[in-house]
DNA sequence: TTGAAAGCGGTACCAA
DNA sequence: TTGGTACCGCTTTCAA
């Protein structure tokens, strides 16, 4: 059943009822009536790929992220659904799961699609799919990785501000022994965020001990994370980690440890997503606005001259949440 | 650049260069070679619209929820995303937010992208969306609402089942004052949960006491059901949730009260998803297997030939898992 | 083993 | 105000 079935019904042609699906020009009421109807009684419905080809650019926009799982990723993309629904858009998702190779897929994907724009919010990317799509003049932006672009608009967060925040603040609770918990990389052994914890340590000088672990970026990650920890014999009276939702697996295996939170150990995260408020002891973390985010995502990738009012690159810096999961350090007996 | 553009560049026809895209029929490796070499120079990638408009039906699944912010759905995403691309499927999401406009016309634009079958995993469903989508044969599979169709593959838990064991267990903890949180629906004032857990509590006669409430499937949907409880006299031992997502909110607005838990109200969820035992106490619950529902949407959404080994219904009966947010009533002072 | 050409279901421009 | 029609990019017979 197509546009054709529907102009024979209301004994037009296919032209009239595009304009009446379409609101375009101008069709007598009557006729108007006629379509109408015919939709109705055939419970018509376009055909997407029909129209999307022949019409050129759609109103869908394409978000690729490393991890649906975590909150984060998802708070995002509901803000960037929400914004895109109350403006006609559609958003398609694609899950990459930290696997670049699929992540490049999805890249190809989503063009297939002829998306209107599409949104990078992934931990990592590849030089080249940048390159091809800057090339492309596909309309991108990217969030949290890569340098901006000539044609690429960039959306970051000030992780070397927020960890300095945090830094300074557990420093004046009197901790000096603090490990860093962060996740697997697949491009390179040192993840930004990590080497940057390691310089804002090695500021403090050697009366400030640290050690970083990495896992994969979940639930069970901040567990076995904690368990490497406790693995070597460095005993940190706090624990930074990456993202709030490592964190909630690091407060949990601290507790099956028998840890006491803040009591024993202090712990922090990142983000703040609702999960951190969830678990227990709520977590001191660093916020960082989903929501401002996705509406940004939204404009840039909509916005009728790119690069005109819009800026090329937006940099968000996380302000400090405290909660009850960071206290003073013990002392030592 | 398109398919003919490769053609030209590799000196072939647009019908070779088809062929060898989709491995079918016999194409000399030498010419072969030529083509994918051409592909690769122009990076190109078809165009999904064009592919689907002369295929006809598509390597795609839609899936459509009512909310993807509960780990339950999200997690029935994932599983189902997993098992589609171990097999050349993808799947698109759609999230209705309860909102059954926007469901129905998510529907219909899931249709217009000629997905290949269709998964409904919502709370609720128009009778009239599933006359529709059973006339027009479309592959189609519901979890949890509706009753089977003949043309419809219907996956749902035994709820009847599952608040019997929870109410049991309860029962034999001392429990006797009871209150249900549910959350909204939009069809009807009643919802099946809801109302299975009346029957079962009123066949424990007048010595149980009982009251439900309902507010929106969220976590603060769960802090506002603990305020309309205590808003009203009523003062239950225990509180059996819909859900665990709205069950996390219902802990935090104990906790907040400062009423413990499990010492003066048992809390039990539904689902038994990973938050569950994020949260502090971590909760008694009743585990629906995701990842077999997944599975089985995926199964029931490709099966060759419908109806024909795939039951036309599958009921799972969830199993209680006992964690810390539950135990014994306290004694009347 | 390869090419030519007829659609698939719409959109949009040009006539009428 | 409406109809005719040339595409959009790819798949798929049917011939060569």
């Amino acid at each position: 059943m197509s546009l054709e079935d529907v102009a024979q019904r209301a004994r037009v042609s296919p032209a009239t009822v595009s304009r009446v699906l379409n609101n375009l020009g101008v069709v007598k009421s009557s006729t108007r009536a006629r379509v109408l109807k015919a939709i109705e009684e055939l419970k018509y419905y376009p055909n997407v790929h029909a129209r999307a080809l022949a019409g050129g650019a759609s109103k869908t926009l394409g978000l690729i992220v490393s991890n649906l799982e975590n909150p984060f990723f998802l708070d995002i993309f509901r803000v960037l659904e929400q914004e895109a629904h109350a403006n006609g858009y559609e958003v398609l998702v694609a899950n990459t799961n930290y696997d670049l190779q699929w992540q490049n897929s999805s890249v190809r994907l989503m063009l297939g699609r002829r998306v209107a724009g599409l949104a990078l919010v992934v931990s990592e990317i590849d030089a080249a799919v940048l390159d091809e799509l800057e090339q492309r003049k596909i309309r991108t932006v990217v969030y949290d990785v890569g340098s901006p672009r000539r044609g690429i608009m960039s959306i970051k967060s000030n992780y070397r501000k927020g960890i300095e925040r945090v830094s300074v603040y557990l420093r004046s609770l009197g901790h000096n022994r603090i490990s860093f918990v962060g996740h697997h990389t697949t491009l390179g052994p040192l993840s930004d965020r990590k080497s940057t914890f390691t310089q804002v340590m090695q500021r403090y000088g050697p009366q400030v001990q640290f050690t970083t672990v990495a896992d994969s970026d979940d639930y069970a990650g901040g567990q076995r994370a904690v368990q490497q920890i406790y693995a070597s014999n460095f005993r940190p009276t706090a624990i930074l980690c990456v993202n709030d939702f490592m964190a909630a697996g690091v407060l949990r295996q601290l507790r099956d440890r028998g840890v006491d939170v803040p009591g024993q150990v202090s712990v922090t995260g990142f983000d703040n997503i609702t999960l951190s408020e969830m678990v227990y002891p709520a977590l001191t973390t660093l916020h960082i606005p989903r929501d401002l985010i996705g509406r940004q995502i939204f404009a840039s990738l909509t916005e009728p001259k790119p690069s005109s009012k819009v800026p090329t690159e937006i940099i968000i810096t996380p302000e400090l949440v405290v909660r009850e999961s960071t206290g003073r350090a013990p002392t030592e007996s």
